[in-house]
RNA sequence: CGGGGUGUAGCGCAGCCCGGUUAGCGCGCUUCGUUCGGGACGAAGAGGUCGGGAGUUCGAAUCUCCCCACCCCGACCA
């Protein structure tokens, strides 16, 4: 591809709008352009990254003997109104105006739609299908360039099988195939634990990229690999020590005193003395969550042990469920559920709130006090707690989500009657699996990996070009002549090139512009050079650059991209 | 949805507080000349509904109100 008549707008200026270095690159390298908040267009060169990965993914599906699809984005409504998820997605499904459409924000329903009749046996299992194609999701906040958009590209593979063993044999072949796909786009990367969240189904993790741009938090064990989400994450903490007298119950006044610190500066008390009170909306019903001091309240934990949704209470839900505004609300005499975290288990000694306002409790025995009380992990860790495999410090840090392997099960087979009949002509619902990556993340992952000051840093496996070919000063006869030649010789080797044949730009605004594209090796075809019958080579990555005779360049490169 | 910010030429910005000629600057673009291995120089040009609407005023980029778009933080996120 010539420059000269590329569509490929470079940008000297950092562009306003971005702020992650994946987004700035890829607009300063005329990869894409935003058309709308949380909507881009690929330009030819970001195109063409697309379907590297895209090929790269291709080949490792087949692999495993994936089937690809290509399936519409616009879906019936009535499709979705079968599993209810219509209103699971609610606002984050875009809705067409002047029909009953969706535009489908994930394709489990339309792949389930086509098995279910047709997979009528078990002798026509297991099958993997999979597609890669762009799913729409109204996000309230689109933020950080590709990374979270209103419109995506998204691989995603769905399993069928007819038995748990099958499908846990899907899920490995898929968990393999995706270590291949992110270890060959040059990515580094771990896998962690994490929660279904509203896909359902059972077992699930994550394929993560340690990024500042991410909007996970995992925590993760350098010394035995122990990585999970802290959605799910555990860790070892000291455990509390019950006093061996218990006090009776007693009341205190504690004016205009709300948080935890405001009562422990009041009554002169530790934390690890107080419990803390969060009432949350479980069905309708309230429930009392009890959290040690200051600690925080893990959601989805919660939602583990109520096993439906939950949701804060409003103010004056907490009036209503308690007596007390949020700041005095504690166990005793709470008529609700109450399930406190492991870390209070059978204390004693406990300050929390009166369920009146402006009055505290003291004294309290959990054991005593509160005759109903359930205990389950409900803590949001923090870095420096202990591995809970190998006692190590763990680390929480933000990264990115690039794939998602899940264990669906039968949530969508059984919804929408999609059933085989066994070798005893007896009827089940398939057990399925899906699996997605993000494609424009894997590539906005490799870039805030792989960049310099000076711009992106291609691997062969995902550059655009292998070669950036600069013909320097394009006025000269024979540095036209040489460096056309030497294209046109790179290209009948089968190598991609990109070739500034600009006329106008100068050497160094050449040589800037390369170093931004990035692509694995630069040619450049100088004046002085070609006297002694020889250009110069600099490899992006290390910046190394050396002399090469013409008559053994092609070789040489040949032996840099092997 | 809550909080903060921005919107002036393709890109980056100044001007706005304190209203007053033909609205500026840098980069980019066009033409000519010089230069030619790390984002050149000179000369001459082109390019603007000042995000949109309404209002105040003799007069609005500038003041007021409404709306829209985009960015950041939070909420949300299969």
């Amino acid at each position: 591809m010539k420059l000269s008549k590329s569509f490929i707008p470079t940008l000297k200026e950092v562009p306003n709008d971005a702020v992650v270095t994946s987004h700035v690159l890829m607009l300063r390298a005329g990869m894409v352009r935003m058309l709308s908040a949380g909507i881009y267009s690929f330009l030819p060169l970001g195109y063409k990254v697309v379907k590297k990965v895209c090929e790269i993914i291709h080949q490792e599906m087949d692999a495993i003997g994936g089937q690809e699809f290509h399936l519409p984005a616009l879906n019936p409504k009535e499709i979705w109104e079968e599993t209810n998820r219509v209103e699971a997605f609610g606002d984050t499904m875009f809705h067409v105006k002047n029909r009953e459409y969706i535009l489908a924000p994930t394709h489990e329903e339309i792949m389930t739609y086509h098995a279910r009749r047709v997979l009528a046996s078990y002798k026509d299992m297991p099958q993997t299908w999979y597609q890669i194609q762009t799913k729409f999701r109204n996000e309230p906040r689109p933020r950080s360039g590709i990374i979270r958009g209103r419109q995506f590209l998204m691989k995603d593979s769905y399993s069928f099988d007819t038995t748990q063993e099958g499908l846990n044999e899907s899920y490995k072949l898929h968990d393999s195939a995706y270590r291949n796909i992110f270890e060959r786009c040059g990515l580094k990367f771990f896998v962690v634990g994490a929660s279904s969240g509203a896909m359902g189904g059972s077992g699930s993790e994550e394929f993560m990229v340690k990024s500042s741009a991410g909007e996970d938090t995992v925590a993760y064990c350098e010394s035995c690999g122990y990585a999970g989400n802290v959605e799910v994450a555990t860790s070892k903490v000291e455990a509390l020590k019950r006093d061996d007298v218990s006090k009776d119950i007693y009341e205190i006044s504690t004016p205009n005193v709300k948080s935890i610190d405001e009562l422990c500066a009041f009554l002169n008390i530790d934390e690890t003395q107080c419990a803390k009170s969060r009432v949350y909306i479980n069905d309708k019903e309230a429930v009392l969550v009890l959290m040690l001091g200051n600690e925080e309240v893990n959601e989805t934990k919660l939602e583990k042990v109520t096993g439906s949704g939950v949701r804060p209470g409003h103010p004056e839900e907490l009036k209503e469920f308690t007596g007390a505004d949020a700041g005095s609300i504690g166990p005793v005499g709470f008529k609700g559920r109450i399930i406190a975290d492991e870390r209070l288990r059978n204390l004693n000694n406990l300050f929390s709130g009166a369920n009146k306002n402006d009055f505290h409790i003291g004294g309290i025995d959990l054991s005593r006090d509160v005759p109903n009380i359930e205990y389950a992990d409900l803590r949001i860790i923090k870095a420096g707690e202990n591995c809970p495999r190998c006692d190590s410090k763990l680390d929480v840090f933000p990264a990115i989500e690039l794939g998602h392997i899940f264990k669906l099960g039968t949530k969508y087979s059984e919804s929408m009657g999609a059933l085989f009949l066994d070798e005893n002509g007896k009827s089940h619902p398939i057990i399925m699996g899906s699996y997605g990556i993000g494609v424009e993340r894997v590539i906005a992952c490799y870039i805030e990996q792989h960049h310099d000051e000076r711009g992106i840093v291609w691997d062969t496996s995902l550059a655009p070009f292998q070669i950036h070919l600069i013909g320097l000063n394009m006025k000269k006869e024979e540095v036209i002549t040489a460096s056309e030649n030497l294209y046109a010789q790179l290209q009948k080797e089968g190598f991609e090139v990109l070739f500034d044949d600009r006329r106008d730009a100068q050497a160094g605004f050449k040589f800037n512009d390369a170093d931004l594209l990035g692509m694995p090796i630069q040619i450049i075809v100088g004046e002085k050079k070609l006297k002694e019958n020889k250009v110069e080579v600099k490899i992006r990555k290390s910046g190394e650059r050396f002399e090469v005779e013409i008559d053994n360049l092609i070789n040489t490169i040949k032996d840099l991209l092997k």
